[in-house]
DNA sequence: CTGCAACCTGAAGTTCACTTCAACTCAAGG
DNA sequence: CCTTGAGTTGAAGTGAACTTCAGGTTGCAG
């Protein structure tokens, strides 16, 4: 079957050839190789690296990937099918993200209404829906919000009320 | 006025005083000092927070967020109609990496239809309406697609016609 | 006034997603 | 056959956004 060269697949799917091997250590693609020991890409890895790049756009990381990745069947290609299905659960996850960020958005029209950006007032950032306190960067679009999950490290105290400010000093 | 120590804020903000600490350095966000040299917070300062983690949580660099937040007033207190305005702005960030999602949402739902996800074909990553390529994670959310912006790392190739499939090799 | 949690600083460490480098090998056109 | 552009590897470097650490200081409760 024909096969791409490093650089062709690199230029076919707009991703560096330095991030291909790196995809490739980090098992989300794989190649064969010539005698030589030079990479050969079928065109159905194309397909892979379309999804990673869509994935990574919605601000998912590499790691999540691969575990949706490791998803499609292993030694045969991938059929249409096998795509579809995952295309459909990301479509979720797009969706749910789409949703998060449309609530963000209503909210801060809400305090634009009321000027306020307040934490503890506005619904923007309170610990109810707590979006944010995960990880640095777009990850924490990334988990939905759920229950038992550690806020992160924010120092635990001593029980605050809600409305108290804390130690007010002079 | 009434201040915060570092360890409050953190707690009202929900960010790990390191980070409170780090934002300073990096000119997001800044304190007054006790005679014995500890960060005073001004309540002020909360509403700034609250800024950076939604900008953040769209996909926004802190440098970004450092430049936003540099348009508020220097000396005084910023004002709600100050706030009002970054707000608003913002608002059009988000409004537009909402369409972008859901652009990309659509297109994911045609590519389940045809099955494809090839790059070629497929308009979801294609040149025309470049969002990849750009840096890592979900800063490409970020920048809006535009020209004159070098596509990246992709060594550039001497034409090849967009349906060639470059080399092919047995 | 003392004890101790909370705070300070600068430097170094961490994770993610890559890129760059050096030193070398492969493959295809002339 | 030879040259040269394309490919190979492991190791090290990058930048963003923090965290951790060591070693020292502050400030409030008792």
């Amino acid at each position: 079957m024909e096969t791409l060269a490093i650089g062709d697949f690199a230029a076919r799917s707009g991703v560096a050839p330095s991030a291909l091997r790196y995809y490739e250590r980090e098992g989300l693609i794989s190649s064969t190789r010539t005698t030589g020991n030079q990479r050969r890409y079928q065109r159905s890895e194309l397909r892979r690296v379309a999804f990673i790049k869509i994935a990574q756009q919605v601000g998912v990381s590499l790691e999540e990937i691969r575990d949706a990745l490791a998803e499609l069947p292993e030694g045969r290609n991938p059929t249409k099918a096998d795509w579809a299905r995952l295309s459909a659960r990301w479509r979720g996850k797009l969706e749910e993200r789409i949703v998060l960020m449309e609530r963000l958005r209503d909210q801060l029209t809400g305090c634009i209404g009321c000027g306020c950006l307040s934490l503890q007032r506005c619904n923007l950032i309170n610990p109810a829906d707590r979006l944010a306190a995960r990880g640095p960067g777009a990850q924490m679009i990334v988990n939905p919000p759920d229950q038992n999950t550690d806020v992160g490290t924010v120092t635990p105290r001593r029980d605050r009320s809600d409305d108290q400010i804390g130690r007010i000093r002079p």
